[in-house]
DNA sequence: ATTAAATTGTTAATTTATAAACAAAAAGAT
DNA sequence: ATCTTTTTGTTTATAAATTAACAATTTAAT
């Protein structure tokens, strides 16, 4: 199937998290302009993504909350789940690790990696932890498709490196040590501080 | 003066970052080229960037790496500064704040909040932490021009409207609880779940 | 029934972002 | 000196993303 554009693909994440939340406060329909204004969005906007995806909505009754996240699910969610892999369980890792647990059962957390014998060896937040230097068996036993890497710095190059050997599909990178990544590794990277100047520079006039 | 598009700016923060970096390693000039390759950009983009910007390289020559830093500076960086406060001293908001120390002179946390009396009323990382309901008067005096905020979710639209009361022009969102903000106030917000959700799509075929 | 209002779905237009093309300048080679 | 190569700077073209426009449908009101 063709993928859908990239923004697209964001959005309809974003959308999501949006309606299971409407889906828990028991909302059962939810219109393209109610949706939009939670996202600051545009009405268009949000029924052109939804008409991307192959969605439909009902007339002067908007969309159906549950059917709208299962065809979500169906665009982004792997049929059998996919496994991810955290390496280096330190603030950021441990902040990652809980505000993923339970939310997402297709995006399961299944190892984390670090080097400090006081995590390595047991369970955090009841995901085992392992010592980086067996990833290659651990993402080959536990079938792990995507990385996030938390590591100090200096060690982001290796543990790229060693997660693609071990033949990981997906990298999410934290730390901003610039990366190369095989061509059909996918490779996303994200910096607080640049959220953070871009906020300071259209803050300012 | 006119304001940069979103796009570019963000480039330009995240060039930067890499120029500090091959400052710091002796690199007097560097090319186009070098800096896309860097980022996963064209030699092109890096150009038309620094043409936007109003920066001049030297043909055959490249970029003055100390100047350029400088120049990124005059359209990233406010004159005097601009003062940020992190709302939420746990796993995340310390991540960022350890993440920040150093990183910018003209990008100061100089505040942090929480509710948790274990944190409040000492420094941490170096920098003072408040209780939450004394953001009014620390906002005020401390001179806070932008908010990060990393509450547990349901008490984020509170803290929101509290930076907001107490004045600030920016924030940056980490909990993904929809806020609604006026608009001369700027509003950035980041969901690791759709960074990875993303990552998941693409990575598979 | 008829009309009016609200809302979806889709096409068309516009705007923004990226890439291509190429002139100009500098450095080096012949 | 002249030519070739490399690289910047800028314009032009292409592609992607967003917005506008509007037809179609449903519901409610008169
Ligand atoms: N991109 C961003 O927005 C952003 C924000 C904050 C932090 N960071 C970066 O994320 C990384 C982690 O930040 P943090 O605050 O969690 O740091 P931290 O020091 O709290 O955690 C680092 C963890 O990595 C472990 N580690 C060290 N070497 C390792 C190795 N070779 N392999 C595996 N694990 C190893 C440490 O034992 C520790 O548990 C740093 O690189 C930091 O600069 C990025
Ligand atoms: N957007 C993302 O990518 C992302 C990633 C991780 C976590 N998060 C979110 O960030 C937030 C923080 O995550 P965390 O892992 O650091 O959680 P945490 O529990 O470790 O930290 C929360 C901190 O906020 C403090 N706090 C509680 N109520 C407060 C209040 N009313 N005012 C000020 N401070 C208060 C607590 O004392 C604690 O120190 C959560 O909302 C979490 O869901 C977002």
């Amino acid at each position: 199937m063709e993928k859908l554009p990239a923004k697209t693909v964001e959005r309809l994440s974003e959308y999501r998290r949006t309606l299971i939340n409407c889906k828990e406060n028991g909302k059962e329909y939810i219109y393209s302009h109610e949706l939009a204004q939670l996202h600051h969005k545009t009405a268009v906007q949000v029924r052109r993504d939804i008409m991307l995806m192959g969605f439909s909505g009902i007339q002067r009754k908007g969309y159906k909350v549950k059917e709208m996240i299962d065809a979500i699910g169906r665009i982004l969610d792997c049929k059998n789940g996919q496994n991810v892999g955290i390496v280096g369980i330190g603030h950021l890792g441990t902040a990652i690790l809980q505000y993923f647990t339970g939310k997402r059962p297709k995006l399961r957390v299944v190892a984390i990696f670090d080097v400090d014998e006081k995590k390595t060896g047991r369970e955090i937040n009841g995901v085992p932890c392992y010592h980086v230097d067996t990833i290659p068996e651990v993402v080959e036993r536990e079938n792990i498709d995507l990385g996030i890497i938390t590591v100090p710095p200096k060690f982001a190059k290796e543990t790229a490196e060693g997660l693609i050997n071990a033949g990981i599909r997906g990298i999410l990178n934290f730390t901003t040590v610039p990366l190369n990544v095989p061509e059909d590794v996918y490779l996303e990277e994200y910096d607080m501080i640049t959220s953070l100047e871009k906020v300071a520079y259209f803050a300012r006039g």
